[in-house]
DNA sequence: GGTTATTGTTGATATAAATCAACGACAGCT
DNA sequence: AGCTGTCGTTGATTTATATCAACAATAACC
């Protein structure tokens, strides 16, 4: 181990963090090559934060930037009298708080126990400038953000309840667990957020979203273990309800 | 002009078009040195295009990215039953096309008469590879448009009609007339879209956005001359209505 | 320059989802 | 274990906007 001369105990802690980081493939970080995985982790610091955190207030000057290692974080924009749509939910390897402006023009908030790789302005603009893997990582996941705001633009403006929250469910939907199996069959979707959250995410209220939840698991398209925890019966039926082939 | 002898005539022609393109520092285009210019020119091609041209159809292989020099682009996605979400309208000095994917996730079509620079895709990832400041720029226009769209998603999910009126005519309204005056009198709105375009970008019915930008004008918030140029005469009071605070 | 198509406006009615209201099911707390 | 507050569900009613329908204004075209 070569390495471990050449930082302090503090910075070893840190690149093993790093080092053994499970969702780094998954993440802006695996722009960073194995053997610079020291400047990644002393460009960054681990932090744990309870469910309900604010990590990000609309309008604050834009210091930090987080990359989500564990649970997940609401994105959301308000209006002066309290209305608001969250934009996004950002899962483990998502990247969050990238802005042109120098303030935020939108706050995140933990859904659940969240666990975020917080890295300050001027790291930032650093690994960006040094790393170019980096930077190109970086774009492609704001533009995968983009087309994905994109797709929520056409469920907010076109879709009716049904369909959106379909969609929703869609979207959410674990990859079928690897068995020999076809895709059609008994899929789980984790829902850590509250019906509040679930409604301010669609542009609907928690009234619509329970009753619309309610009928898909009347119908038999879905079964309800908790409110957390729903599984898809029939994937083909969502997907076509999601699209607007609605059946009846 | 030691630069003359390097290059064919076509790719002069090229070069001089780049040279003298008023909108370059508007546009990704500025992250390229001035002295790289013939780079840029032979990277991109200029297309003149005529209104209701179709340039990007959802789902077909991301080949071409552009950047528009003239007049106005409508983005959009669509459902199959044919119901439309317009996600944006790129101006002057826009950079389109952009997907991780093999094919594009949205369609784009012209407003009106518009002259865009065509990249190909080989062209465009040289670019970004060699020239940073080029991939920098247009990281920080993916970012600038993910903030739009957040924006967007705000209004399609939480916001009356008379809002998502409002703050569209607040959002095209041009810079005031630089001359001496304050900002609350008689600035212009283009809007060369047509009434079903913007129905389907503020997630409305064209009935609706009628009888609201009517019921304007007749409060005297905005004067109409034709329909497609509208003049804000309470900037302010319009602000207010953007943002929910409706005094009636 | 008058005819035809397209685009925009206004009115009457229908409807999907919001609002108002009551209650049920948990989760946290002492 | 029993209380208390949050979160979710279900029902009754209202409402903003969609839909249906007719017409007006503008642009396109012989």
């Amino acid at each position: 181990m070569p390495l471990r001369r050449r930082f302090t105990p503090e910075a070893r802690t840190d690149l093993h963090r790093c080092l053994v980081c499970e969702i780094r493939e998954h993440s802006v970080c695996n722009g960073i090559d194995d053997s610079e995985l020291a400047i990644l982790a002393q460009a960054s610091k681990r932090l744990t934060l309870p469910p309900g955190t604010a990590m990000i207030e609309e309008g604050t000057p834009a210091l930090s930037f987080f990359n989500v290692t564990a649970g997940t974080v609401k994105l959301f924009k308000s209006l002066p009298d309290g209305r608001r749509q969250i934009t996004g939910f950002a899962d483990v390897g998502h990247f969050l708080g990238l802005t042109t402006a120098k303030t935020y023009s939108f706050g995140a908030e933990t859904v659940d126990t969240v666990q975020v790789c917080r890295f300050l302005r001027p790291q930032l603009e650093t690994l960006l400038t040094d790393y170019p893997q980096f930077e190109r990582r970086l774009l492609d996941e704001v533009t995968d953000d983009l087309a994905e705001a994109q797709e929520q633009m056409l469920l907010l403006g076109r879709k009716t309840a049904r369909e959106r929250v379909a969609s929703f469910l869609l979207n959410r939907m674990m990859p079928p667990a690897p068995s020999g199996q076809t895709k059609t069959e008994g899929c789980l979707v984790s829902l850590p957020m509250t019906r509040v959250d679930i409604a301010d995410y669609l542009g609907l209220t928690i009234e619509t979203v329970s009753r619309t939840i309610s009928a898909l698991r009347r119908e038999q398209t879905i079964t309800g273990t908790d409110n957390h925890g729903i599984r898809v019966l029939a994937v083909n039926r969502l997907r076509d309800l999601a699209s607007g082939q609605d059946s009846r």
